[in-house]
DNA sequence: AGATTTAGAGTAAGCGCTTAGATCGACGTA
DNA sequence: TACGTCGATCTAAGCGCTTACTCTAAATCT
């Protein structure tokens, strides 16, 4: 087990008898170099086992080519993993779609949670700052003035970020078009009209988006009325709480909005554990489309939110944005899906997924983005 | 959003009126520094926002403080993500695990995912060699020939690899025992006498380790018996498609024994659409304990794997390596759990977790589980 | 007082790579 | 023959840090 010495560019030249200049034009095939030279290079880059450093490599080109993901990580590892896992499934699936797109272009990338904990949290995101050459940040757990610090010193781009506040590029998914499409199909196909709300947490972008078009569907509709709601944290358990909480309300709401799957999954879990008949008493609806809530009892009509093309279109904004450092702040959103299934009301066995085109609110906020292909040339 | 130019160790020294050396101890708290000039140097580095060079650093002290982790991917981006992904919940906890390890030694992570095509994976792999002080690589998918080229690069471990290989470090679940207590209690509190087995990857030592213990329990019971087998590939679907390969047979068996949970729940989501009735008609179990499986119907019963702990312990021994390279390799097996819900034939409502303990044979196999106490208490 | 230790700080040699600019034949041209 | 040209290759200067070693002056010892 003992490990080979590690070889050094100078190793491959001088066995070579070349210079090191030419060894690293064989590696990066870029220069002309005469065949018979680059045969023999390979040759002795084979028989030693060669590899380039990186450290080297990245001082040498003032470019790690490494991008950092800064996660969410709502959970304490005290608690039952099975449980609050579910909070996570988010970030899961971003970080596949960012790796999938940082992996095709040759960079790496480095991945860290952050936890509620800002006190720890500057410095360990200021060292990795120092080690990459861009961050791509979750959502709004981290405090703008970090992010606002981080900002000045390399590219960042918010993922599921405020669409509002223009510190940095942001990837977001139309929160908008999907809620008030699901709000809409509520009052009008099932014809509920006493709404609860199960919010996430307070500096959640996504959270607030729903919420505001929730309410802005309601308002639109007179009849219609927000019965209440509660404060949630975007995981199962703290969806199972709020389930409590209504529960011990004088009356059930006609339907239960939660700002994301995760907390109708425990809304629905508290309820159906009470006795209480979902859709036929109270309707749940959720919001992301993760793959559990079509595996629940009913299963969950909910929004999808394009989770894994937020990631790669992320990757490809922060990429862009780090070969032109100087362009304003750029908001990308994302189209969302309406999906039926049977928890709204729909009969049993309903599977729709209906794709919605943006509505375009008065004030303008939300402007896609029209850059299709950002192309990653330059940056190589 | 025009970034501020990097600032240099030299920058602060300069502006601090002291030398580089000086500045790198007070970064570094080490060595003694009058408390004055550390205040001064400290107040410059505060000023002009220093951030130290993770490549420079690297370079200089010949270690990059960083670990790769080597996840395997078995979906096609072009399949559906929410079916697919189900596959990749085991890796996102692994992913936890680790990350939280190393986080607190401030060192970091580099993710990368790898499907079947060992092709383009070599040169991935041996290059993410050189990014890295060690690498941690998920179970079988690499080929055996690539993690031998890898290990004598740099120190290894393998995440749920094969533990009676010893190419390198290895930590994996307690399988065996597992499999076996699992399969006794479906033969002794349920009387199931005619198992299918769902199997795994070929390349998965999970996988087989799960069938051996599996055989060797019916081997022990002789009106116990294997009535078939199907592949399968730890995914939904693939559980779904063996599901369907039942369906098709003149007489179901007593059970379905699935290698993970997965798969289990594709089986389930197959036999439960045809109408057949679980567990009256046929029980259905699978192995690993992730979260959705509690949230089937019937709910799965299965084998608690301690996968984020694998994680940890994964990392815990790959540092220890690139401390000592020169330690034999070492197995470390961790204990799991029986988990019994209603899949199996418990009782609505069960959820019994009954930690199980290694039965260690003369040959350091795990030999048959004295049934200590399985007690018949809660199961019809 | 002179010798010796020591705390505090500086000097400069790398670490392994990239790359601008220098060099060197071989070849063509006047 | 003398002189440019050009492709192939080499030389060497960094990149931003760490750290072994050196230096200085003040503290301590004999």
């Amino acid at each position: 087990m003992r490990q080979l010495p590690a070889v050094t560019l100078y190793d491959v030249a001088s066995r070579a008898c070349v210079s090191t200049a030419t060894v690293s034009r064989v590696v990066h095939g870029l220069d002309r170099v005469k065949d018979s030279t680059r045969a023999r290079v390979l040759e002795v880059i084979a028989e030693l086992g060669y590899v380039p450093d990186s450290a080297a490599q990245s001082l040498s080109r003032r470019r790690k080519e490494v991008i950092g993901l800064v996660c969410v990580e709502r959970t304490s590892p005290k608690l039952q993993y099975d449980i609050e896992a579910m909070s996570l499934l988010f970030y899961d699936e971003v970080l596949r779609g960012v790796e999938a797109t940082i992996r095709d272009l040759g960079w790496s990338l480095m991945i860290t949670y952050v936890n509620h904990d800002s006190e720890s949290d500057l410095p360990r995101l200021m060292s990795l700052s120092g080690k990459v050459d861009g961050l791509l940040i979750g959502e709004g757990i981290v405090p703008p003035e970090i992010v606002a610090r981080l900002v000045e010193r390399i590219p960042v781009v918010l993922v599921a970020g405020n669409p509002r506040e223009r510190v940095a590029d942001v990837v977001t998914a139309d929160n908008r078009t999907g809620a008030m499409a699901l709000a809409e199909h509520l009052i009008t196909a099932h014809g509920l009209r006493r709404f609860h709300f199960v919010d996430g947490p307070a500096n959640a972008p996504d959270a607030s988006e729903r919420r505001r078009a929730l309410m802005s569907v309601l308002r639109a509709n007179p009849d219609c009325q927000l019965s209440g709601s509660s404060p949630g944290l975007f995981s199962v358990v703290s969806g199972a709480e709020a389930g409590q909480l209504l529960l011990a309300e004088p009356q059930l709401p006609d339907v239960v909005f939660c700002a994301n799957d995760q907390m109708a999954i425990g809304v629905l879990q508290s309820l159906t554990r009470a006795g209480v008949a979902v859709p036929d008493q109270v309707a749940v609806v959720g919001f992301d489309d993760i793959f559990p809530g079509s595996l629940c009892d009913p299963p969950l009509t909910t929004v999808h939110n394009p989770i894994r093309l937020l990631g790669e279109r992320a990757c490809t904004l922060l990429l862009d944005r780090i070969a032109k450092p100087d362009l304003r702040p750029r908001v990308e959103s994302l189209p969302t899906e309406l999906v039926l299934r049977s928890s709204c009301g729909c009969p049993p066995g309903t599977n729709i997924r209906r794709p919605l085109q943006r509505q375009r609110g008065r004030s303008g906020q939300a402007k896609t983005l029209t850059s299709r292909a950002l192309p990653a040339a330059g940056i190589s």
